[in-house]
DNA sequence: CAATAATATGCCTTGACAGGAATATGCCGG
DNA sequence: CCGGCATATTCCTGTCAAGGCATATTATTG
């Protein structure tokens, strides 16, 4: 699964919100979201399908965390368009390169 | 049609990426995609409803072309993001909200 | 008004994916 | 080794969106 159909769905949009907390196990998300646990464990795993979580394994729990590389794929797509809707985000990206 | 499902579509990333040349008549996709006219003319109403693109009418023609709006939307959520994959990042988000 | 070009729409089929319910797997404490 | 907790997997079903094809719409030209 592409990273942009792994963020099209708004319950997975939403676990990545939730992970931006910090590292969670699934029981965790699961109450949070208060979603079958099925349903969560289905969308975690298309997530990690897609590179956008990680896993640890500690006892009988899944501890998920953020892995922000196909992020920051998508940004370097939106990039492309940057231009289009600001000439400002344009010197942004400018100042970026030089000062790297 | 959200943002996220419309670009979640690999021929609607392909009709924006053209967009990015400029105007252009829904013919000269067509042409460009090898694609059925129908498929074409439905992507582009799809992007339309998506906010995506704008349409300008010339005689029998309709001329598109990229509307951003949508993408910096998109951009925004991403935000939410970049102090996971770039502290650098994050700095020159500052550097914009400051200049402005 | 007829003919044609450019584009859109409608119908149908198919495949992908989400949700629900039941069940399987893996790990732990006793 | 057994029972229980945490999580994953499987099966089923409904829905939605994409592609193909035929046709409708709108504008232009003669």
């Amino acid at each position: 699964m592409s990273i942009f159909t792994a963020i099209a769905d708004p319950v997975r949009r939403d676990i990545l919100a939730l992970l931006r907390q910090g590292e969670q196990p699934a029981g965790t998300l699961v109450e949070t979201l208060a979603l079958p646990q099925p349903n969560v464990s289905k969308h975690l795993k298309a997530l990690r399908e897609a590179g956008l979580v990680r896993i640890r394994i500690d006892g009988p729990r899944r501890l998920y965390s953020l892995d922000c590389a196909p992020l920051a794929e998508l940004d370097a797509w939106l990039t492309q368009y940057r231009e289009f809707w600001s000439g400002k985000l344009d010197a942004l990206g400018d100042h970026l390169s030089r000062s790297d």
